[in-house]
DNA sequence: ATATAAAAATGGTTTGTAGTGGTAAAAAGT
DNA sequence: ACTTTTTACCACTACAAACCATTTTTATAT
């Protein structure tokens, strides 16, 4: 299970450390993906297969929103290759569409990983923690 | 696999590298065709059949939709030779189609490859993440 | 607590190859 | 037959991926 944040740099040539708690689960070739939020999602192959049969499952090019779904998932993934010290290349591409600028999280979420520049991971975790802090106050009352 | 989004130039004569990735799973001789939304296709020669069938659904001759597009796709299709350095030429018919300046972008879409101009490209991506982000969420889930 | 060993993070160098420009030969059209 | 366009081939450049080597941290045992 993919669970914990870590940090992580980016290096000279947009090279960075995968944590060694997630390598071991992504396995051999991980599948790296924009995702909502300005964010990215790195997967293991059999999760991306999984995500792509219901993605292409019913849907046929017919449709103007099949062809951008498809569009927007399968264009912007990559398949990564981790070197001998566990170190993945982000794609260019990717790395503009992330904002990504030095220090970067990485943030397990059972099935998936998400990666965030760490400023606005940190902005965001303390909106979350303020809005959650609300609403357990609100239960209290009660 | 089909995946992921690489930049390309058109040159002198309309010449333009085909990304190493995509290269090798086209084959030898690739389909070009005119596309929707304005933009080309590129496939491997085994697949264009399979896309021309998923196209039409099945019902081929029955209806004036599926002759219509059968006629502005299967019109428009080149065959395609990439030189020794993995370079094919774009007709002009098609050119002029997509609107081909000099910036071009290739994505990959699993079993096919769209071409499209940079820029237009660019605006679309932007677009693609707010209008797929509340299906792609759907299917996340499961 | 300290030292040693093992693991992991970091930095740099080199080699292979993807991409580009150009030239010569062949084909097509005038 | 001559010009023009297209195709195939050759050579160079530059970036990127694989490799190696060093430093830093963590764990274990004395």
């Amino acid at each position: 299970m993919l669970i914990g944040s870590y940090l992580g740099n980016l290096g000279d040539k947009r090279r960075v450390a995968v944590p060694k708690k997630f390598l071991l689960e992504l396995g051999e070739k991980p599948i790296l993906a924009k995702w909502y939020e300005d964010c990215l999602i790195l997967v293991s192959s059999g999760f991306w297969e999984n995500l792509l049969a219901r993605l292409t499952g019913g849907s046929k090019i017919v449709s103007l929103m099949a062809r951008d779904i498809e569009r927007f998932i399968l264009g912007s993934a990559f398949e990564v290759d981790p070197d001998g010290q566990g170190r993945i290349v982000i794609p260019e591409m990717l790395a503009a569409y992330a904002n990504f600028e030095k220090d970067l999280i990485f943030v397990g979420l059972g099935d998936r990983v998400e990666v965030w520049p760490k400023e606005i991971w940190d902005k965001k975790s303390q909106e979350l923690a303020k809005v959650t802090k609300e609403y357990i106050e609100e239960l209290a009352k009660k």
